[in-house]
DNA sequence: TTGTCAATTGTCAGTGACTGTCACTAGCCT
DNA sequence: AGGCTAGTGACAGTCACTGACAATTGACAA
């Protein structure tokens, strides 16, 4: 295992100045107005390399996104199999929010990934792509639960059901969230144990008889 | 109230044109491979037409499934006062499927609006905006929730809690019944019923005690 | 019935995302 | 040093979509 070729240094430079300046760009002026060749302007390479670097314009401004559900995923495997499947995704992510930061920080600063994100959410074309690859996301989730529980996900619905409403809780956070003014770390771990500790109540048959 | 003048039906019948050619040509040969001079040739009217009535070649996959979102909404606004928040959306959405069949045929075959409905699943390009779409209307699902409990949903998070969990598990419904081989309104009505009823147990701290 | 107004449509020219192709450059490896 | 090949750039083309303006056609009053 050595360590990698100048060609390899290369493309690992290219690729994070694309990430950097687009992310940059789309925070700055919007992304829908930020054009590819601004970014590939930017970076001094062809718009060709751009495209054989991220498969569209969307994907770029997800590049963080990605580590960081990675990490989620991950989390959840190493979650103890005592622990039932709600709270082995609640732990997850929980214990995930206390480490994001230091991971993120190696990419691009903290603040840029910040109002990245508050991008997605605010921009329709991002945010219909940010919920797609949150439901393939689920499907991954959804196996890992399975296999917790030695279920047959094709079989028992109820990793998938499980699943299915951690996440819809866990977007409503993330757009409470972006909406908010308290835009920091703290602000969506606090939200995240909130709103989660709500889910089960609120499928209670009538909520007038307790808060 | 007179009957809408030559000009207003012509629109609604090149509209209605427009709507059906897309979809034929869409689920008949995908959704990306269909261009829209293709459809606009096919009803003889110019691309720009096309665009004056849809605002993007996505929009026209929805236009059937908006009508159907929106019968949804009206049950619902029905429901008795009396019921739970998630007794009434489970019913909008059960009392709904019996009648949606008459409304759709209106518009288009039955079958088309099912096919239609797959290839939206399964085209990513159109799974995300439907994806988006869904949180648009969990939006509005959420306040008449949140009106019928008497509550302002901007300080109680648990009407959009709610409708999120409701919501996560309605689009594995569809998901499901997209992939099963029972491609009826009877299947994904029978599969509504079943999936919204493991819901609550899926959230127990421990799976294993009951099935 | 006809002429005028306004709504609707078509034409045209352009922008921006994305793709295939092919020549070229530059690490890599013997 | 020199051949091999991964990676890049240049270029032409497709497709979704938009603005501007001209042409057409219902609606409606004189």
């Amino acid at each position: 295992m050595t360590l990698p070729g100048l060609r390899e240094r290369k493309k690992q430079r290219t690729r994070e100045a694309l990430i950097k300046v687009a992310l940059e760009l789309f925070t700055e002026h919007g992304y829908e107005r930020t054009t590819v060749d601004e970014i590939v302007d930017t970076v001094e390479v062809s718009q060709r390399t751009f495209f054989r670097y991220f498969s569209s314009k969307e994907e770029v401004a997800f590049a963080v996104q990605q580590m960081v559900e990675e990490r989620f995923v991950e989390a959840l495997r190493r979650r103890p199999p005592g622990e039932g499947p709600f709270d082995a995704m609640r732990n997850a992510v929980l214990s995930g929010w206390d480490t994001i930061g230091d991971a993120i920080t190696e990419v691009v600063p903290l603040e840029l990934y910040l109002r990245t994100f508050q991008m997605i959410e605010s921009t329709p074309a991002l945010l219909a792509v940010h919920l797609r690859r949150s439901t393939e996301m689920e499907e991954t989730l959804a196996r890992i639960i399975a296999e917790r529980e030695g279920l047959d996900v094709d079989v028992d619905p109820r990793p998938r059901i499980a699943v299915a409403a951690f996440s819809g809780v866990m977007r409503v956070t993330g757009q409470m969230w972006g909406r908010g003014t308290d835009q920091s770390l703290e602000a969506i771990r606090a939200l995240t144990e909130r709103y989660l500790d709500h889910l089960a109540p609120a499928l209670a048959p009538r909520w007038r008889d307790r808060t």
